[in-house]
DNA sequence: GTAAGTACTTTCAAAAGTAAAGTAATGTAT
DNA sequence: ATACATTACTTTACTTTTGAAAGTACTTAC
């Protein structure tokens, strides 16, 4: 009994920590513009309706520091940095195509 | 070539539509609370830790206006009132739970 | 020397979220 | 009779997060 509720709240503190990782408005979007592959910063602005820079550059930092997405600098003129997925933010690839399958059978 | 554009553009909104449902801080808590059966308003207060009340009566309007939750109300007095998940509020249930899974395993 | 490109940063207003107290209706305890 | 409790919300005042727009640093091309 006392182990269930214990579990239970896990579960549902897990559910919250999740969503403070990519619950965010923006970082599924970016997520799923990663799933092809690396992108440049300039290109998952362009890829990515109505993003705003500041955005981007926050939640890119947030899934950055939950090893989410990996980040790479190139010491170029004008500079290069390229945000992939890491096996971890992989993973997730079923799960949001899912929820986009979601999405177009039922809203709307 | 178009047409996929077109198709990606809209596939990309239709994951914004789905987190402007779905994405807010409180909702997917709330449908986990739901996948068991129906839950008064108390109940819900009860069982998700840390949200306000102003959030709990919001995002359950959020949802029922979108067809994921309904509302039934007993005139009792006190009053009850019982929120249930539609069938489009179930078929989240796989997805959710994945969702959790993915914390498990990789959050922490 | 002016413009262009990249990856940000800064500033300030607007929107969203939080905390705490209040409301209406009535039934129970003192 | 008066105070207190219960339920499902509202209301108000406040803090945090997000958004829009402009600015920065660096170097190459024209």
């Amino acid at each position: 009994m006392i182990d269930k509720k214990i579990k239970k709240s896990n579960e549902r503190c897990a559910l919250q920590e999740i969503l403070s990782i990519i619950g965010g408005k923006w970082s599924m979007s970016i997520i799923y513009a990663l799933f092809p592959g690396t992108r440049r910063f300039s290109e998952l602005e362009r890829l990515i309706p109505n993003i705003n820079t500041r955005m981007l550059v926050k939640e890119l930092k947030n899934m950055e520091a939950n090893g989410i997405v990996s980040r790479k600098v190139f010491a170029t003129v004008p500079p290069t940095v390229e945000y992939t997925l890491t096996t971890k933010g992989e993973k997730l690839e079923p799960i949001i195509n899912e929820l986009h399958k979601w999405g177009l059978e039922y809203v709307n």
